[in-house]
DNA sequence: AATGAATGAGCTTTCATTCAT
DNA sequence: GATGAATGAAAGCTCATTCAT
């Protein structure tokens, strides 16, 4: 199920088969993402991928096994940003762009909310992502009161998750069931509040996050403290 | 396309019609929040009812219209309870304890998350009745800073909205897609860590919810400020 | 999977859901026995049975399932005739006129011998039909040297299963597998024939067989006695 | 549609089609002896012989000529062997024998008697195969009555075809439609009883068949005369 | 009023085959 | 010559729905 193209070399490859796959790919993500996995039909899929509907059952051996290969290329939700490491919420946002997630086409919470039932090992990778993003999490997270950063507690397990939650909510509010003005509002829009609820939530490292810009347009919103 | 039932006006209804549609209701519901919209199917519900498959379309005018009965039948998510008014937090723990919903059977918010692309119509009571629920949440929180409590600021309908985001990512997180320990913990280890995001967001009345029992718990992930 | 009908009252049935099953036997009946199993398609014989195709599946399950009722609902290749009880040979020569079988409109050993790998129940169904036919040819053969009519020693039961070869070796060759002549040949024309092997297989009724007419024209062919 | 390859001429073959030829010929007369026609397929075929799916339709033309291919290339149902000459029993109880036609992985016969209605042509070469076999018995059996070899009447040839359609039945109640304990004795069990059967319906060699040996086992089963 | 027979559309998958490289 | 990509046709099955009785 490895995705990943065998770097573009500059021949013309044979009839190009890898970017049959890729189009195939990149269609199913779309069609999923928005539609579900029901409402997807691998006609649609070879349609708009432009290639005959063959194809997906000769690269991924039918409609689940195209599913199963869209999760497992989708990439991590809470992609860390080179530009502003550690801060999960500037994070969560720019996947929140309209321009995010170039090659996926839709937020990949989208494959991990919708259609965990299809499958077993469908279930297995979305357990496995979430897992990821809640460590991502975790990571960014204030270190415990204790000091060692060692095992997460499980209650601060419990409070990334559900900073988690939040964040799944906000991406199931904006696109699976929009929520206006939720839904149409700028990313950037979202940080103070969501900045105040992550840190209620799992506090902020110090000075990082509290130094990143314009945090503090909603602080009269938060409890006088 | 009216699908709307005689009610219970006071004629001599035929046989039982009322007792067969409420059966076909409750079987619909069943299926609809656990299965989802495509993968129940009518013939299913009709047994679980124990009715002819034909009543669906006699009484509902067919699938679409049995689901959109169901939505416009299902109850406020986050209902008010009558022995703890006010409080916002213990309504929606409330609502996640596994007896809740008897007459539903299953957390009304899965049926407003998923398949909300199915009709314009649902789409539109769906709307509604997140509208409901966010009026529910700001009336419950601090009033605004300013005093008059007529009309919320976008910034406070933001924020209930992100409230609201949160309320649905737990119960997405705990049904939709399970993620441990979240989606097994009880309902009121949720209770500190959700009263300190909530606090965050909306800020809370602030003799009501601080009244309430045990919420110090989580004090000690709160950012000190 | 009772496929006699409700015996014919005179009431013009609802919509008649039996003549609909009786005319989808009827049409698959004939592909299979002439087609086999993997040729037939349920298209062609709902179109034969003038009937919708989904019905296949509405009475009998499926393609397997049509097949089994079809097996099930086969008469006995061997079935015995008040005409002329007791001579196999005659019963056997019976069923090789064109217009014997007429409600099954070809002769039942085909679909013994043909697809007899389609399923585990199918099997099950021609070991039984096949084990009634050697019974069948035990029963009018010569008794048992020993004198008691019991049970048939294993080379009985060998040589009654090699006429059941011979009588399926003849209607393969008839049929699946036409040889000439002897595909063309009147039934009758190979009485001689068949009664000499038949006697020299598992004997005769001294009187039964050997009374019937019209025997003795192969005669010259069996070896000097 | 020729597909008959270049055979063995003295050319020095490109890489070694005639190997792999030779190996897909030995791959499809094993699914389809076994599985018949339309289970058998040319992806299968392909995997078994462990070369390339495309070389079926470059040396055969397709699946159909693959098919006539194999039939065109089956041994002699009824093949003389050397050790024993004139003896048709013997020689059909030998290709009853496990290690029997270990080029042919299965009893040519099966391929003769399924699928006969593929083909046009496969239909001749049945018919020339079958043709040949009877030949063979007629051969076998003990001479015309009136003294000269030339032309076999009409009823000699119908009872050397009866002859035929007991060993198909045997094959096919062996093989096809397995039926115990017929299927699975050991071959020289069957000699006694097939002796019995053939020496009735074409008489035998007055010598050459009674001088072989254990054929009187079966004597005290035949009509005393 | 209610039952069940009948229908058409659609979906996934399989297969043999042809087309380029 | 050989490989693998691509294709069109068709099959079985499911489902929601409509039609008669």
């Amino acid at each position: 199920m490895d995705t990943t193209p065998p770097a573009s070399t500059g021949e013309p490859r044979p009839r190009d088969a890898e970017a049959t796959r890729r189009a195939l790919l990149r269609a199913a993500r779309g069609r999923f993402t928005v539609l579900g996995y029901d409402r997807t039909t691998t006609r649609d899929v070879a349609n708009d991928a432009g290639v005959n509907l063959m194809l997906i059952n000769r690269y991924f051996g039918g409609k689940q096994g195209l599913f199963q290969a869209v999760v497992a290329a989708s990439p991590d939700p809470l992609a860390e940003d080179d530009s502003s490491p550690g801060d999960i919420v500037d994070d969560f946002l720019d996947g929140l762009r309209p321009d995010a997630w170039p090659e996926f086409g839709s937020h990949p919470m989208l494959l991990l909310l919708r259609d965990s039932s299809v499958d077993k090992e469908i279930q297995d990778l979305r357990a496995l992502a979430m897992d990821k993003a809640v460590a991502r999490i975790i990571a960014s997270g204030r270190p415990e009161p204790g000091g060692a950063a060692s095992e997460p507690g499980p209650e601060t397990r419990l409070r990334a998750q559900l900073v988690l939650a939040l964040f799944s909510g906000v991406v199931a509010l904006r696109s699976m069931a929009p929520v206006e003005p939720l839904a149409s509002v700028e990313a950037d829009d979202l940080r103070s509040a969501l900045d105040d609820a992550i840190d209620a939530l799992i506090g902020s490292p110090l000075q990082s996050r509290r130094s990143a810009a314009g945090k503090e347009t909603g602080a009269e919103h938060r409890r006088s403290t």
